[in-house]
DNA sequence: ACAGTTTAACTGACCGGCCGGTTAGTACCG
DNA sequence: CGGTACTAACCGGCCGGTCAGTTAAACTGT
Protein backbone atom coordinates (compact mmCIF):
# COMPACT_ATOMS: atom_id res chain seq x y z
CA UNK A 1 0.00 0.00 0.00
CA UNK A 2 2.30 2.80 0.97
CA UNK A 3 3.38 4.24 -2.11
CA UNK A 4 7.28 4.51 -1.59
CA UNK A 5 7.69 0.62 -1.14
CA UNK A 6 6.04 -0.36 -3.60
CA UNK A 7 8.48 1.80 -5.59
CA UNK A 8 11.21 0.35 -3.71
CA UNK A 9 10.16 -3.28 -5.23
CA UNK A 10 9.78 -1.68 -8.55
CA UNK A 11 13.03 -0.91 -9.12
CA UNK A 12 14.34 -3.84 -6.75
CA UNK A 13 12.61 -5.87 -9.28
CA UNK A 14 14.49 -4.22 -12.03
CA UNK A 15 17.88 -4.48 -10.17
CA UNK A 16 16.76 -8.69 -9.80
CA UNK A 17 16.12 -8.84 -13.31
CA UNK A 18 18.97 -7.39 -14.57
CA UNK A 19 20.91 -9.21 -12.37
CA UNK A 20 19.83 -13.15 -13.07
CA UNK A 21 16.88 -12.37 -16.09
CA UNK A 22 13.95 -13.46 -16.24
CA UNK A 23 14.18 -17.44 -16.01
CA UNK A 24 16.18 -17.69 -13.15
CA UNK A 25 14.56 -14.63 -11.29
CA UNK A 26 13.60 -15.67 -7.85
CA UNK A 27 11.58 -14.19 -5.26
CA UNK A 28 14.19 -14.06 -2.91
CA UNK A 29 16.47 -12.49 -5.87
CA UNK A 30 14.11 -9.51 -5.94
CA UNK A 31 13.68 -9.23 -1.70
CA UNK A 32 17.53 -9.11 -1.95
CA UNK A 33 17.69 -6.15 -4.04
CA UNK A 34 15.44 -4.38 -1.86
CA UNK A 35 15.61 -4.23 2.43
CA UNK A 36 12.35 -6.10 2.66
CA UNK A 37 12.20 -9.86 2.88
CA UNK A 38 10.89 -12.66 0.77
CA UNK A 39 7.44 -12.71 2.84
CA UNK A 40 7.07 -9.07 2.60
CA UNK A 41 6.46 -9.45 -1.51
CA UNK A 42 3.90 -11.96 -1.09
CA UNK A 43 2.00 -9.42 1.00
CA UNK A 44 2.10 -6.61 -1.03
CA UNK A 45 1.48 -8.87 -3.98
CA UNK A 46 -0.52 -11.87 -5.21
CA UNK A 47 2.11 -13.80 -6.41
CA UNK A 48 5.10 -13.27 -8.42
CA UNK A 49 2.95 -12.94 -11.63
CA UNK A 50 1.23 -10.28 -10.34
CA UNK A 51 4.03 -8.79 -9.07
CA UNK A 52 5.92 -9.24 -12.78
CA UNK A 53 2.35 -7.91 -14.24
CA UNK A 54 2.77 -4.85 -11.97
CA UNK A 55 6.18 -4.35 -12.79
CA UNK A 56 5.36 -4.33 -16.72
CA UNK A 57 2.73 -1.63 -15.68
CA UNK A 58 5.38 0.16 -13.96
CA UNK A 59 7.26 0.14 -17.17
CA UNK A 60 4.73 1.32 -19.58
CA UNK A 61 4.39 4.64 -17.16
CA UNK A 62 7.73 5.04 -17.53
CA UNK A 63 8.22 4.77 -21.35
CA UNK A 64 4.81 6.85 -21.74
CA UNK A 65 6.42 9.58 -19.90
CA UNK A 66 9.31 9.35 -21.94
CA UNK A 67 7.32 9.95 -24.91
CA UNK A 68 5.49 12.38 -24.08
CA UNK A 69 9.14 14.41 -23.08
CA UNK A 70 9.60 14.53 -26.98
CA UNK A 71 9.11 18.21 -28.18
CA UNK A 72 9.91 17.98 -31.26
CA UNK A 73 7.27 19.78 -33.44
CA UNK A 74 8.54 18.93 -37.07
CA UNK A 75 7.41 15.54 -37.98
CA UNK A 76 10.73 14.54 -39.24
CA UNK A 77 12.74 15.15 -36.10
CA UNK A 78 9.56 13.61 -34.03
CA UNK A 79 9.94 10.90 -35.92
CA UNK A 80 13.64 10.18 -35.21
CA UNK A 81 12.63 10.64 -31.69
CA UNK A 82 10.18 8.25 -31.47
CA UNK A 83 12.79 5.41 -33.01
CA UNK A 84 15.46 6.92 -30.85
CA UNK A 85 13.43 6.18 -27.92
CA UNK A 86 11.85 2.74 -28.95
CA UNK A 87 15.51 1.49 -29.47
CA UNK A 88 17.71 2.66 -27.67
CA UNK A 89 21.72 1.86 -28.06
CA UNK A 90 22.48 2.54 -24.61
CA UNK A 91 25.95 1.15 -24.00
CA UNK A 92 24.94 2.60 -20.69
CA UNK A 93 24.90 0.89 -17.58
CA UNK A 94 22.84 -2.52 -17.44
CA UNK A 95 20.96 -1.46 -20.47
CA UNK A 96 21.76 -4.93 -22.49
CA UNK A 97 20.94 -6.98 -19.29
CA UNK A 98 17.91 -5.36 -19.38
CA UNK A 99 17.05 -5.77 -22.88
CA UNK A 100 17.79 -9.24 -22.55
CA UNK A 101 15.61 -9.72 -19.45
CA UNK A 102 12.56 -8.35 -21.33
CA UNK A 103 13.02 -10.32 -24.45
CA UNK A 104 12.63 -13.22 -21.91
CA UNK A 105 9.51 -11.72 -20.18
CA UNK A 106 8.38 -11.47 -24.27
CA UNK A 107 8.83 -14.63 -24.82
CA UNK A 108 6.84 -15.75 -21.59
CA UNK A 109 3.58 -13.74 -23.32
CA UNK A 110 2.01 -16.64 -24.71
CA UNK A 111 1.74 -18.26 -21.50
CA UNK A 112 0.96 -15.48 -19.35
CA UNK A 113 -1.88 -13.71 -20.64
CA UNK A 114 -0.98 -11.01 -18.08
CA UNK A 115 2.41 -10.37 -19.59
CA UNK A 116 0.83 -10.32 -22.89
CA UNK A 117 -2.04 -7.95 -22.42
CA UNK A 118 0.40 -5.04 -20.81
CA UNK A 119 3.04 -6.14 -23.99
CA UNK A 120 -0.12 -5.64 -26.30
CA UNK A 121 -0.95 -2.25 -24.46
CA UNK A 122 2.65 -1.20 -24.82
CA UNK A 123 2.80 -1.77 -28.80
CA UNK A 124 -0.29 -0.52 -29.72
CA UNK A 125 0.48 2.58 -27.99
CA UNK A 126 3.71 2.98 -29.55
CA UNK A 127 2.44 2.03 -32.95
CA UNK A 128 -0.18 4.67 -32.66
CA UNK A 129 2.56 7.41 -32.20
CA UNK A 130 4.52 6.07 -35.23
CA UNK A 131 1.26 6.14 -37.41
CA UNK A 132 0.05 9.94 -35.80
CA UNK A 133 3.39 11.43 -36.46
CA UNK A 134 3.64 9.74 -40.37
CA UNK A 135 0.05 10.60 -41.05
CA UNK A 136 1.07 14.40 -39.78
CA UNK A 137 4.50 14.35 -41.59
CA UNK A 138 2.49 13.26 -44.80
CA UNK A 139 -0.46 15.99 -44.29
CA UNK A 140 2.48 18.18 -43.84
CA UNK A 141 4.27 17.21 -47.21
CA UNK A 142 7.53 16.26 -45.65
CA UNK A 143 6.72 12.35 -45.75
CA UNK A 144 6.06 10.87 -48.86
CA UNK A 145 2.34 10.36 -49.70
CA UNK A 146 2.89 7.19 -50.77
CA UNK A 147 3.34 5.51 -47.51
CA UNK A 148 0.80 4.04 -45.81
CA UNK A 149 0.72 5.02 -42.21
CA UNK A 150 -0.63 2.15 -40.95
CA UNK A 151 1.36 -0.36 -42.49
CA UNK A 152 4.49 1.21 -41.84
CA UNK A 153 4.06 2.18 -38.42
CA UNK A 154 3.69 -1.93 -37.90
CA UNK A 155 7.05 -2.14 -40.06
CA UNK A 156 9.10 0.30 -37.83
CA UNK A 157 7.68 -2.14 -34.77
CA UNK A 158 8.46 -5.39 -36.29
CA UNK A 159 12.18 -4.07 -36.88
CA UNK A 160 12.73 -2.61 -33.38
CA UNK A 161 11.68 -5.67 -32.17
CA UNK A 162 13.99 -7.95 -34.12
CA UNK A 163 16.81 -5.47 -33.68
CA UNK A 164 16.54 -5.94 -30.15
CA UNK A 165 15.81 -9.97 -30.62
CA UNK A 166 18.88 -10.06 -32.31
CA UNK A 167 21.12 -7.53 -30.13
CA UNK A 168 20.10 -9.56 -27.06
CA UNK A 169 20.25 -13.34 -28.69
CA UNK A 170 23.05 -12.92 -30.83
CA UNK A 171 24.84 -9.53 -29.84
CA UNK A 172 24.31 -8.23 -33.34
CA UNK A 173 25.31 -4.57 -33.29
CA UNK A 174 22.19 -2.36 -32.13
CA UNK A 175 23.96 0.82 -33.39
CA UNK A 176 24.60 -0.39 -36.75
CA UNK A 177 21.33 -2.08 -37.09
CA UNK A 178 19.53 1.11 -36.17
CA UNK A 179 21.52 2.68 -38.89
CA UNK A 180 19.56 1.33 -41.31
CA UNK A 181 16.65 1.48 -40.04
CA UNK A 182 17.25 5.31 -40.32
CA UNK A 183 17.85 4.53 -43.91
CA UNK A 184 15.04 2.64 -44.64
CA UNK A 185 13.24 5.88 -43.29
CA UNK A 186 15.06 8.70 -45.18
CA UNK A 187 14.81 6.90 -48.25
CA UNK A 188 10.87 5.48 -48.15
CA UNK A 189 9.34 7.63 -45.64
CA UNK A 190 11.10 11.17 -45.89
CA UNK A 191 9.83 12.80 -49.44
CA UNK A 192 12.83 13.37 -51.58
CA UNK A 193 12.14 17.29 -52.07
CA UNK A 194 11.90 17.57 -48.32
CA UNK A 195 15.04 19.29 -46.40
CA UNK A 196 18.08 16.55 -45.97
CA UNK A 197 18.26 15.55 -42.63
CA UNK A 198 21.31 15.06 -41.09
CA UNK A 199 22.26 13.05 -37.85
CA UNK A 200 19.41 14.12 -35.84
CA UNK A 201 20.00 10.97 -34.22
CA UNK A 202 23.53 11.87 -32.92
CA UNK A 203 24.40 10.76 -29.19
CA UNK B 1 25.09 -44.61 -29.86
CA UNK B 2 22.08 -45.79 -31.83
CA UNK B 3 21.30 -43.25 -34.58
CA UNK B 4 17.84 -44.50 -34.22
CA UNK B 5 17.32 -43.44 -30.96
CA UNK B 6 18.64 -40.06 -30.98
CA UNK B 7 16.44 -39.67 -34.15
CA UNK B 8 14.02 -40.87 -32.04
CA UNK B 9 14.59 -38.38 -29.11
CA UNK B 10 14.94 -35.39 -31.34
CA UNK B 11 11.53 -35.98 -32.59
CA UNK B 12 10.35 -36.62 -28.84
CA UNK B 13 11.78 -33.30 -27.77
CA UNK B 14 10.56 -31.04 -30.77
CA UNK B 15 6.49 -32.23 -29.91
CA UNK B 16 7.70 -31.40 -26.06
CA UNK B 17 8.71 -28.39 -26.63
CA UNK B 18 5.76 -27.61 -29.01
CA UNK B 19 3.29 -29.21 -26.06
CA UNK B 20 5.13 -27.37 -22.60
CA UNK B 21 7.26 -24.32 -24.83
CA UNK B 22 11.14 -24.30 -22.93
CA UNK B 23 10.25 -22.42 -19.89
CA UNK B 24 8.69 -25.58 -18.45
CA UNK B 25 10.43 -28.19 -20.27
CA UNK B 26 11.21 -30.91 -18.28
CA UNK B 27 13.44 -33.65 -18.65
CA UNK B 28 10.84 -36.17 -17.75
CA UNK B 29 8.39 -34.28 -20.34
CA UNK B 30 10.53 -35.52 -23.39
CA UNK B 31 10.79 -39.09 -22.17
CA UNK B 32 6.91 -39.03 -22.12
CA UNK B 33 7.04 -38.00 -25.97
CA UNK B 34 9.33 -40.97 -26.33
CA UNK B 35 9.53 -44.64 -26.07
CA UNK B 36 12.77 -43.83 -23.44
CA UNK B 37 12.38 -43.16 -19.53
CA UNK B 38 14.24 -40.06 -18.38
CA UNK B 39 17.25 -41.69 -16.79
CA UNK B 40 17.90 -43.05 -20.46
CA UNK B 41 18.13 -39.30 -21.63
CA UNK B 42 21.17 -38.84 -19.14
CA UNK B 43 22.43 -41.95 -20.31
CA UNK B 44 22.60 -40.52 -24.26
CA UNK B 45 23.16 -36.72 -23.08
CA UNK B 46 25.26 -35.26 -20.55
CA UNK B 47 22.36 -33.22 -19.36
CA UNK B 48 19.63 -31.05 -20.37
CA UNK B 49 21.45 -28.43 -21.84
CA UNK B 50 23.36 -31.12 -23.71
CA UNK B 51 20.56 -32.30 -25.32
CA UNK B 52 18.96 -28.81 -26.44
CA UNK B 53 22.28 -28.38 -27.84
CA UNK B 54 22.52 -31.11 -30.07
CA UNK B 55 18.07 -30.37 -30.97
CA UNK B 56 19.62 -27.10 -31.62
CA UNK B 57 22.18 -28.95 -34.44
CA UNK B 58 19.45 -31.07 -35.32
CA UNK B 59 17.57 -28.16 -36.36
CA UNK B 60 19.75 -26.55 -38.54
CA UNK B 61 20.67 -29.52 -40.47
CA UNK B 62 16.92 -29.52 -41.06
CA UNK B 63 16.94 -25.92 -42.45
CA UNK B 64 19.85 -26.35 -44.22
CA UNK B 65 18.26 -29.10 -46.17
CA UNK B 66 15.65 -27.04 -46.24
CA UNK B 67 17.43 -24.40 -48.05
CA UNK B 68 19.50 -26.54 -50.16
CA UNK B 69 15.94 -27.87 -51.65
CA UNK B 70 15.59 -24.57 -53.77
CA UNK B 71 16.07 -25.15 -57.15
CA UNK B 72 15.22 -21.80 -58.57
CA UNK B 73 17.58 -20.34 -60.89
CA UNK B 74 16.30 -16.68 -60.90
CA UNK B 75 17.74 -14.69 -58.34
CA UNK B 76 14.32 -12.30 -57.45
CA UNK B 77 12.60 -16.27 -57.48
CA UNK B 78 15.32 -17.70 -55.20
CA UNK B 79 15.56 -14.46 -53.13
CA UNK B 80 11.87 -14.84 -52.55
CA UNK B 81 11.61 -18.11 -51.88
CA UNK B 82 14.21 -18.07 -49.08
CA UNK B 83 12.25 -14.99 -47.08
CA UNK B 84 9.20 -18.19 -47.81
CA UNK B 85 11.43 -21.00 -45.95
CA UNK B 86 12.70 -18.46 -43.57
CA UNK B 87 9.83 -17.19 -42.15
CA UNK B 88 7.14 -19.62 -42.50
CA UNK B 89 3.46 -18.67 -41.77
CA UNK B 90 2.19 -22.12 -41.33
CA UNK B 91 -0.69 -22.19 -40.43
CA UNK B 92 -0.31 -25.94 -40.05
CA UNK B 93 -0.35 -28.13 -37.09
CA UNK B 94 2.02 -26.80 -34.41
CA UNK B 95 4.38 -24.50 -35.64
CA UNK B 96 3.19 -21.88 -34.08
CA UNK B 97 3.48 -23.66 -30.66
CA UNK B 98 7.46 -24.05 -32.04
CA UNK B 99 8.15 -20.69 -32.87
CA UNK B 100 7.15 -19.51 -29.69
CA UNK B 101 9.50 -22.37 -27.88
CA UNK B 102 12.44 -21.43 -30.46
CA UNK B 103 12.18 -17.66 -29.44
CA UNK B 104 11.93 -18.72 -25.72
CA UNK B 105 15.28 -20.78 -26.71
CA UNK B 106 16.48 -17.84 -28.45
CA UNK B 107 16.04 -15.49 -25.49
CA UNK B 108 18.06 -18.13 -23.36
CA UNK B 109 20.85 -17.59 -26.13
CA UNK B 110 22.61 -15.08 -24.20
CA UNK B 111 22.85 -17.21 -20.74
CA UNK B 112 23.85 -19.91 -22.71
CA UNK B 113 26.80 -20.48 -25.02
CA UNK B 114 25.89 -23.54 -26.62
CA UNK B 115 22.73 -22.24 -27.66
CA UNK B 116 24.04 -18.81 -28.49
CA UNK B 117 26.41 -20.54 -31.24
CA UNK B 118 24.39 -22.69 -32.68
CA UNK B 119 21.84 -19.45 -33.36
CA UNK B 120 24.82 -17.57 -34.49
CA UNK B 121 25.83 -20.55 -36.74
CA UNK B 122 22.36 -20.89 -38.29
CA UNK B 123 21.78 -17.13 -38.45
CA UNK B 124 25.44 -16.29 -40.69
CA UNK B 125 24.64 -19.40 -42.69
CA UNK B 126 21.39 -17.26 -43.82
CA UNK B 127 22.73 -14.33 -44.14
CA UNK B 128 25.14 -15.55 -46.03
CA UNK B 129 22.46 -17.27 -48.90
CA UNK B 130 21.16 -13.77 -48.72
CA UNK B 131 23.83 -11.92 -49.50
CA UNK B 132 24.87 -14.38 -52.09
CA UNK B 133 21.67 -14.35 -54.26
CA UNK B 134 21.50 -10.71 -53.80
CA UNK B 135 24.83 -10.59 -55.07
CA UNK B 136 23.93 -12.42 -57.96
CA UNK B 137 21.05 -10.24 -58.78
CA UNK B 138 23.03 -7.03 -58.48
CA UNK B 139 25.15 -8.62 -61.39
CA UNK B 140 22.55 -10.09 -63.44
CA UNK B 141 20.91 -6.74 -63.17
CA UNK B 142 17.92 -7.33 -61.96
CA UNK B 143 18.45 -6.25 -58.64
CA UNK B 144 19.24 -2.23 -57.89
CA UNK B 145 22.89 -2.16 -57.87
CA UNK B 146 22.70 0.18 -55.33
CA UNK B 147 21.62 -2.10 -52.01
CA UNK B 148 24.49 -3.30 -50.25
CA UNK B 149 23.96 -6.60 -50.18
CA UNK B 150 25.31 -7.19 -46.65
CA UNK B 151 23.95 -4.30 -45.01
CA UNK B 152 20.51 -5.40 -46.45
CA UNK B 153 20.78 -9.17 -46.14
CA UNK B 154 21.11 -8.19 -42.11
CA UNK B 155 18.16 -5.65 -42.35
CA UNK B 156 16.01 -8.61 -43.92
CA UNK B 157 17.29 -11.28 -40.64
CA UNK B 158 16.28 -8.54 -38.46
CA UNK B 159 12.98 -7.92 -40.11
CA UNK B 160 12.18 -11.88 -40.09
CA UNK B 161 13.39 -12.12 -36.23
CA UNK B 162 11.30 -9.61 -35.40
CA UNK B 163 8.04 -10.58 -37.49
CA UNK B 164 8.42 -14.21 -35.58
CA UNK B 165 8.61 -12.21 -32.27
CA UNK B 166 5.72 -10.46 -32.96
CA UNK B 167 3.72 -13.34 -33.67
CA UNK B 168 4.58 -15.28 -30.54
CA UNK B 169 4.38 -12.27 -28.21
CA UNK B 170 1.08 -10.42 -29.31
CA UNK B 171 0.01 -12.64 -31.73
CA UNK B 172 0.77 -10.16 -34.70
CA UNK B 173 -0.34 -11.92 -38.06
CA UNK B 174 3.11 -13.15 -39.69
CA UNK B 175 1.27 -13.52 -43.31
CA UNK B 176 0.59 -8.93 -43.45
CA UNK B 177 4.29 -8.91 -41.84
CA UNK B 178 5.68 -10.92 -44.68
CA UNK B 179 3.49 -9.16 -47.26
CA UNK B 180 5.64 -5.82 -46.03
CA UNK B 181 8.87 -7.77 -46.00
CA UNK B 182 8.06 -8.00 -50.13
CA UNK B 183 6.53 -4.72 -50.45
CA UNK B 184 10.28 -3.71 -49.18
CA UNK B 185 12.23 -5.98 -51.08
CA UNK B 186 10.09 -5.40 -54.30
CA UNK B 187 10.35 -1.28 -53.58
CA UNK B 188 14.29 -1.34 -53.15
CA UNK B 189 15.58 -4.56 -54.05
CA UNK B 190 14.26 -5.45 -56.86
CA UNK B 191 15.44 -2.84 -59.67
CA UNK B 192 12.47 -0.98 -61.76
CA UNK B 193 12.81 -2.33 -65.23
CA UNK B 194 13.04 -5.87 -63.60
CA UNK B 195 9.73 -7.75 -64.62
CA UNK B 196 7.15 -7.32 -62.04
CA UNK B 197 6.84 -9.90 -59.84
CA UNK B 198 3.27 -11.34 -58.83
CA UNK B 199 2.70 -13.66 -56.11
CA UNK B 200 5.32 -15.91 -56.42
CA UNK B 201 4.90 -16.53 -52.66
CA UNK B 202 1.40 -17.83 -53.27
CA UNK B 203 0.65 -20.66 -50.88
C1' DA C 1 27.91 -75.41 -30.67
C1' DC C 2 27.65 -73.48 -26.42
C1' DA C 3 28.70 -71.88 -21.68
C1' DG C 4 30.79 -67.81 -19.94
C1' DT C 5 31.90 -63.06 -20.15
C1' DT C 6 31.56 -58.51 -21.51
C1' DT C 7 29.27 -54.45 -22.87
C1' DA C 8 25.75 -51.26 -24.61
C1' DA C 9 21.10 -49.84 -23.80
C1' DC C 10 17.96 -49.05 -20.67
C1' DT C 11 15.13 -48.62 -16.23
C1' DG C 12 12.82 -47.71 -11.41
C1' DA C 13 13.71 -45.85 -7.36
C1' DC C 14 15.77 -42.50 -5.05
C1' DC C 15 18.14 -37.91 -3.50
C1' DG C 16 19.40 -33.14 -2.62
C1' DG C 17 18.28 -28.71 -3.45
C1' DC C 18 15.59 -25.05 -4.59
C1' DC C 19 11.59 -22.20 -5.08
C1' DG C 20 6.88 -20.29 -4.50
C1' DG C 21 3.98 -19.79 -1.11
C1' DT C 22 2.06 -20.01 3.90
C1' DT C 23 1.78 -19.14 8.69
C1' DA C 24 2.33 -17.71 13.19
C1' DG C 25 4.00 -14.20 15.14
C1' DT C 26 6.34 -9.28 16.16
C1' DA C 27 6.75 -4.15 15.96
C1' DC C 28 4.68 -0.06 15.57
C1' DC C 29 1.32 3.51 15.24
C1' DG C 30 -3.09 6.04 15.52
C1' DC D 1 -7.01 -2.01 20.91
C1' DG D 2 -6.91 -2.82 16.15
C1' DG D 3 -4.92 -2.82 11.99
C1' DT D 4 -1.00 -2.21 8.82
C1' DA D 5 3.64 -3.45 7.59
C1' DC D 6 6.71 -6.71 8.01
C1' DT D 7 9.44 -11.06 9.22
C1' DA D 8 11.70 -15.83 10.36
C1' DA D 9 10.79 -20.24 9.98
C1' DC D 10 8.76 -23.64 7.70
C1' DC D 11 6.41 -26.74 4.01
C1' DG D 12 5.22 -29.35 -0.09
C1' DG D 13 6.35 -30.22 -4.54
C1' DC D 14 9.08 -30.57 -8.34
C1' DC D 15 13.08 -31.18 -11.16
C1' DG D 16 17.78 -32.42 -12.71
C1' DG D 17 20.61 -35.79 -11.90
C1' DT D 18 22.48 -40.37 -9.90
C1' DC D 19 22.80 -45.20 -9.00
C1' DA D 20 22.24 -49.91 -8.53
C1' DG D 21 20.62 -52.92 -10.99
C1' DT D 22 18.31 -55.72 -15.43
C1' DT D 23 18.04 -57.25 -20.14
C1' DA D 24 19.76 -58.73 -24.29
C1' DA D 25 22.85 -58.82 -27.81
C1' DA D 26 27.74 -59.44 -29.14
C1' DC D 27 31.88 -61.59 -28.37
C1' DT D 28 35.20 -65.18 -26.58
C1' DG D 29 37.55 -69.38 -25.71
C1' DT D 30 37.25 -74.19 -26.01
Amino acid sequence: MPEETTDELMHATYRALCKHGYASLTMRDIADESSKCKATLHYHFDGKRDLLVSFLEFLNERFTRKIAAIDADDPTTRLFALLDVACPDDEADDSDMFQTAMLELTAQAPYETGYRDRLREFETYLTGEFESVLRTGIDAGVFDDGVDPERTAEFLLTTINGTQTRRAAVGHDAAEMRQMIYDYVETTVVSDESPRRTEVHAE
